[in-house]
DNA sequence: AACTATTCCTGTGTGC
DNA sequence: TGCACACAGGAATAGT
């Protein structure tokens, strides 16, 4: 599924593909697909109908088209198409022709009657919506013209690929918490775009346990996950660059080029590829942790 | 305020 | 063959 560097190649595709066009027609096939979007689907297409695609940007799972008005790229936009893929989510660039998918759930054509653009989300838990920028709680002490986020999002923290993460905060925050480090890894607020793949790829690497409570962790082994972090989303977004070639905005993270360098995630009873123990499977917040029992030993004092 | 359980959804795979 | 059920899981929301 979509997580980080996915979604960073669907951002570098709409860069490509998308950028300086202005949108003409927007349909809206499926309601749940805009139900962030409050004023309803005929108020989101109305919005997004008649504008002008500027430079998207990215903040973990998240991704943002902002616009101008039509034909104004040069404004400064205060206002931006909002999407998170959530679990199936794709989003595709293609002959406006081409036969409608079977979950394609919003098309936008553009002025120029070039490539369309779809949203096709099988399970339906992303979604797009319309909204305001505002500035970045993060940036805003910098000046600089690329310093607003969209309103939804103002709330959650950093991706560890961004400059403005902060190491040492995040240390300091897991101090604070009395939980464990998955669930930290997992929660938005303290850290943004690793999800349930990329965190247990991350402490395998980092050979800590998903239950180890967070006010235990060294600053060494914070230093660790997030270097292993950033490392295996750098490697995945690095492969899942072949797809930039191809006319269509590839996010399909299952069919995933990265699918076999995992070393953690689905290897339930698999060797361990550094001490060749059986990868177990634990159920955790309704969702499988894969770990080495050998390389990451589950702490006294566990932490879910 | 910090923490946790629940909820949304549909296609695939497995066991009986 | 058909049915029931587990599973995949991000993040908002409600509840403790």
């Amino acid at each position: 599924m979509p997580e980080l560097p996915e979604v960073e190649v669907v951002r570098r595709g709409l860069e490509s593909w998308v950028t300086g066009r202005t949108t003409d027609v927007v349909e809206v096939l499926h309601p749940r697909a805009v139900r962030r979007h409050t004023a309803g689907a005929d108020d989101f297409a109305g919005l997004l109908t008649g504008r002008t695609v500027v430079a998207p940007r990215r903040r973990g799972k998240y991704m943002w088209l902002p616009l101008t008005e039509a034909g104004r790229p040069e404004d400064r936009p205060v206002e931006a198409l909002l999407a998170h893929l959530g679990m199936s989510g794709q989003l595709l660039v293609g002959d406006p022709g081409r036969e409608r998918e079977k979950h394609l759930r919003v098309r936008i054509t553009f002025t120029d009657g070039e490539h369309d653009l779809r949203f096709v989300d099988q399970r339906t838990f992303g979604h797009l919506m319309m909204t305001d920028l505002v500035p970045d709680p993060l940036t805003s002490g910098s000046l600089g013209p690329g310093d607003l986020v969209p309103e939804p999002i103002a709330h959650i923290a950093a991706d560890p690929l961004e400059d403005a993460f902060d190491d040492d905060a995040f240390f300091r925050a897991l101090r604070r918490r009395r939980t464990g480090i998955k669930r930290a890894l997992l929660d938005q607020s303290l850290i943004s775009g690793v999800g349930n793949i990329y965190a247990d790829e991350a402490l395998w690497r980092a050979k800590l346990h998903w239950a180890r409570p967070t006010e235990t962790l060294t600053r060494a082994e914070v230093s660790r996950v997030l270097t292993a972090a950033r490392e295996v989303m750098s490697a995945a977004l690095n492969v899942g660059g072949t797809s930039f070639d191809s006319l269509y905005v590839n996010v399909n993270g299952e069919s995933g080029y990265f699918d076999r360098s995992l070393d953690a995630y689905g290897r339930r009873d698999e060797p361990c590829r550094r001490c060749g123990t059986a990868i177990r499977r634990d159920v955790f917040m309704n969702r499988s942790s894969y770990s080495c029992p050998a390389c990451q030993p589950r702490p006294r004092r566990a932490r879910y």
